[in-house]
DNA sequence: TTATCATATATGACAAGTCCTATATTTGCA
DNA sequence: TGCAAATATAGGACTTGTCATATATGATAA
């Protein structure tokens, strides 16, 4: 669904290739949108056919590969989708059902999802604080908006975090 | 993936029909685990051809609907995966990629995005805190773990708008 | 009595994503 | 020089989920 749309964001800054693209979301958006690379190259194809990204084959470097650019049409669909309210989508969470069904497995074993999951959201939450550190707090619009899609996935774990202990009082 | 388990998990409490399935999963577990009625339908039968589950053609009533029964391997199945300690998947945050390439479409724009996902989310928390008015706050092992569950979309959403408000004010 | 709604199940077509595998080149290191 | 790792692209098989549609019956209200 938005994967198009993430594609025609990086390329909307800079020409990439499919493996450049990659490892461009590895590092910056990955963490809200994981983009399988098969997927990638799919949906790169697929712009190109809708005329919305061009190819061109270089082989003048290092390496032959595939540069891709946003054309025009690629631009005013991303601006246009960018400035479109979309209603928030509903997220599937697998370890709310376990919850909703652990009265099968007992309070004990209940506990012991909970604290597993919440050693994973540590690590987690210190990863994004290392990397908002990094980022100042104020600057340019793109700067500010880096730093909010950081600090949104920061503000999801410290919340877990306190929803995991708030479940893992209740439960005593 | 965890469909499977949810179906089993209803059934381990009591024999539903297909239809039946698809209002009690909507009737609670929606906000975290929304199922289409297709899916449901094909889900139950491979749970069937899996020996999970049994099916009992019950005309006897008004109607003749499929009763659907979790079998002991189907139990079995259900309490592992609950006992299981799986990693957090990740989620697909399309809001956060409009965020992320929020340059392009300017800093009143992308603040028009955040005040709409508010208002949904404002609307959202007022539906959780109601339910969640109505469910004791300690008792049985069920009533606090269907509590939790709540209260989770209830952080979720508290958080959310929280992070708005901070993109907000960062945004000026 | 006729229309409409809720009940009840099911299929087809499709979209998005995952996982695995294949292939070829090129760079760097030992 | 030879081998491993990184670069670079791509297809097949599959799973999960969505959307639209088909079909049939029982209940209820106009």
């Amino acid at each position: 669904m938005s994967l198009r749309h993430a594609i025609l964001g990086f390329l909307s800054a800079t020409p990439l290739s499919g493996y450049d693209l990659r490892k461009a979301m590895d590092a910056s958006v990955q963490h809200f949108w994981p983009a399988d690379q098969a997927q990638i190259y799919r949906t790169l194809a697929r712009l190109v056919a809708d005329g919305l990204v061009d190819v061109q084959e270089v082989d003048g470097d290092t390496r032959q590969r595939k540069l891709h650019f946003a054309t025009a049409a690629g631009l005013a669909e991303l601006d246009d989708w960018l400035r479109t309210i979309h209603p928030v989508e509903a997220s599937r969470e697998p370890f709310l059902i376990k919850m909703f069904f652990g009265g099968r497995i007992g309070a004990a074993d209940v506990c012991a999802l909970l604290l597993a999951r919440r050693g994973e959201a540590e690590v987690l939450r210190a990863t994004f604080q290392g990397i908002a550190a990094s980022i100042p707090e104020s600057g340019d619009l793109n700067t500010v908006l880096r730093r909010a899609t950081l600090l949104s996935g920061l503000r999801y774990v410290e919340a877990e975090i306190l929803w995991i202990d708030e479940t893992l009082e209740a439960l005593k």
